[in-house]
DNA sequence: TCCGCGTTGCAGGC
DNA sequence: GCCTGCAACGCGGA
């Protein structure tokens, strides 16, 4: 019977359908609390930050947060409950106050594997074992167990896409049952129970509607979302993501669920299953890595990895990542992550990853390759940084994987293959529809010169209304003589990385001097200004 | 220890 | 759209 008083903490998971924490919580709880904790870390307005929002996260990711939020609030309302958010300094205080307060006797929370929840949870735990309340906290963000994949692999993730598939079998199926309603929620006590906040009441009141993202968070937008994808058949069975084109912006060339699948307002058991359906519809379709499952489970072998990797979020410390010694370009970095670099499609991207928070899979590969191993040779952890605050989608375990993979620091070990600046975009989009819709100042500029408009007689630039130098910049290296410095760098670099077991920081430091003192060799400079100019 | 293989490079040829 | 040469990596399995 149930007789005590459930607490249901809310953190990803946001969502109704295919809830085991919350479904496990209506069953056994006669008062039910449905908790969200506001967390200053990520929502605190921070006017240091080099854009408008928190240390931790760009408007659009607050955005989204508080849409899917409010989405869940009213889903829960359906069912005679409600959203209670609280606030505090740290979520972990909160909750423990909460479980005093209303004497709970069982609190559900979806496990979660990112380092900052485990060390949460831990002193959740901790509290709940010594006072006798009860957790429950099933695995169902994922597809499959991380920790059961990596026992099943002798106690070490597997660092192959292929491996990872062999491992893996079948993924646990979804709960298909839904809710006719809620246990009631019982009295806030010393609590105070708030409503789900706007921008404003968050401190954001005077940002505006500049730059914000066309796509908006929520339950009921994910499975609208999911349906209109699902509908077209043959697109599903035939989708293969590398054949995207990453300058696709009205119509994006994938699904766009990745925010939605983030924040768990669209269960990933659910979406496999989907997708299985239409697979048993259709005769014939793609197969993982490339296809549209291959995606949710490039997302379950990047959260095996990042959970059992210490470090993983680091070069230093990390076991699967290559020791290099990036260097230091402050004024470089800057350019990459303003959209100033002078080349538009990276311009472009950046500039797209600033107003909508989200750009194809592709796009984000030409910036990463750009920053790192292909033109800056900049640290992975700086612009991994970039996207971390910036992406709608922002998922600690892929984002993280995604930039080992493009710096060639795990993964992915293939250096010589650099993506171009100027003919990658142009595969695609050869007119340059893609650059002059997010680089407005480039709009007239021919396309013969879109990719590369500091080629353009000036004759052209003037009647463009675009003269580089002015108003756009002219491009800050040049990628023929980068490109082929780092690959040599990377040479070097991986040289490092055999001959000794891990390279020591002196190692390091002293390759990193090497390459300083090469780049600053008269001869160099002199080329590098000459292409420059 | 060796060999096959790997979601997504580019340029050039056909 | 498919091939090759470019220069060449490490993991996993045998």
């Amino acid at each position: 019977m149930a007789e005590m008083n459930g607490l249901m903490w809310f953190r990803k998971g946001l969502r109704v359908h295919d809830n085991p924490a919350l479904s496990h919580a209506a069953r056994s709880a006669r008062l039910l609390y449905p908790v969200f904790v506001l967390d200053p870390r990520f929502l605190r307005p921070d006017p240091s930050a080099p854009s408008p929002g928190s240390a931790r996260s760009g408007l659009n990711r607050i955005r989204f947060l508080l849409e899917s939020l409010s989405d869940l609030d009213s889903s829960l309302r359906r069912l005679g409950s409600r959203l209670l958010v609280l606030k505090g300094d740290d979520p972990a205080d909160v909750i423990l106050k909460a479980l005093k307060e209303w004497k709970i006797g069982e609190i559900c929370y979806e496990f979660d594997t990112e380092p900052y929840a485990l060390a949460q949870d831990k002193r959740i735990k901790d509290f709940a074992c010594t006072s006798g309340i009860k957790v429950f906290s099933p695995v169902s963000h994922t597809l499959f167990d991380p920790a059961e994949i990596i026992k099943k692999n002798g106690g070490k993730p597997p660092l192959t896409y292929q491996s990872f598939i062999k491992i893996a079998g079948q993924p646990q199926p979804p709960i298909l049952q839904t809710f006719s309603c809620l246990p009631p929620v019982g009295n806030a006590g010393a609590c105070e129970f708030l409503d789900v906040p706007s921008m404003e009441e968050l401190g954001y009141g005077d940002v505006g509607q500049e730059g914000f993202s066309p796509f908006h968070g929520g339950e009921s937008e994910a499975l609208k979302r999911l349906k209109e994808s699902l509908e077209d058949k043959k697109w599903v069975a035939n989708f293969e993501k590398p054949k995207g084109d990453p300058s696709a912006f009205l119509k994006p060339a994938t699904t766009v669920l990745s925010p939605y699948l983030k924040f768990g307002c669209l269960s990933s058991r659910y979406f496999y299953k989907c997708l299985q359906d239409v697979y048993a519809d259709v005769k014939k379709h793609t197969s993982p890595p490339v296809s549209l499952v291959g995606q949710l489970l490039w997302r379950e072998f990047f959260y095996t990895v990042a959970f059992g990797t210490p470090n993983f979020d680091q070069m230093k410390g990390n076991k699967i990542c290559k020791q290099i010694p990036w260097s230091n370009n402050e004024e470089l970095f800057v350019a990459w992550r303003e959209g100033q670099t002078g080349y538009p499609w990276i311009d472009a991207i950046m500039i797209q990853l600033k107003k909508w928070g989200w750009m194809h899979h592709l796009a984000r590969h030409s910036v990463a390759c750009f920053l790192t191993r292909g033109d800056l040779f900049i640290h992975w952890e700086k612009g991994r940084d970039v996207f971390e605050r910036l992406l709608i989608d922002h998922d600690w375990a892929i984002n993280n994987g995604n930039w080992l993979w493009l710096s060639c620091s795990s993964f992915f070990y293939q250096y010589n293959r650099i993506y171009s600046p100027i003919s990658f975009g142009k595969k695609y989009d050869p007119n340059g529809n893609y650059i002059r819709h997010f680089l407005p100042v480039l709009k007239d500029m021919p396309k013969e010169y879109i990719y590369e408009p500091w080629t353009a007689p000036m004759s052209i630039q003037v009647k463009a209304n675009c003269i580089i130098g002015k108003d756009y910049p002219k491009p800050v290296i040049n990628h023929d003589f980068e490109m082929k410095e780092c690959r040599r760098r990377m040479g070097e670099a991986y040289a490092l990385n055999r001959s000794a077991e891990l390279p020591s920081e002196e190692d390091l430091n002293c390759l990193r001097r090497k390459f300083e003192d090469e780049a600053m060799a008269p001869q160099r400079r002199n080329l590098k200004q000459k292409l420059l100019s």
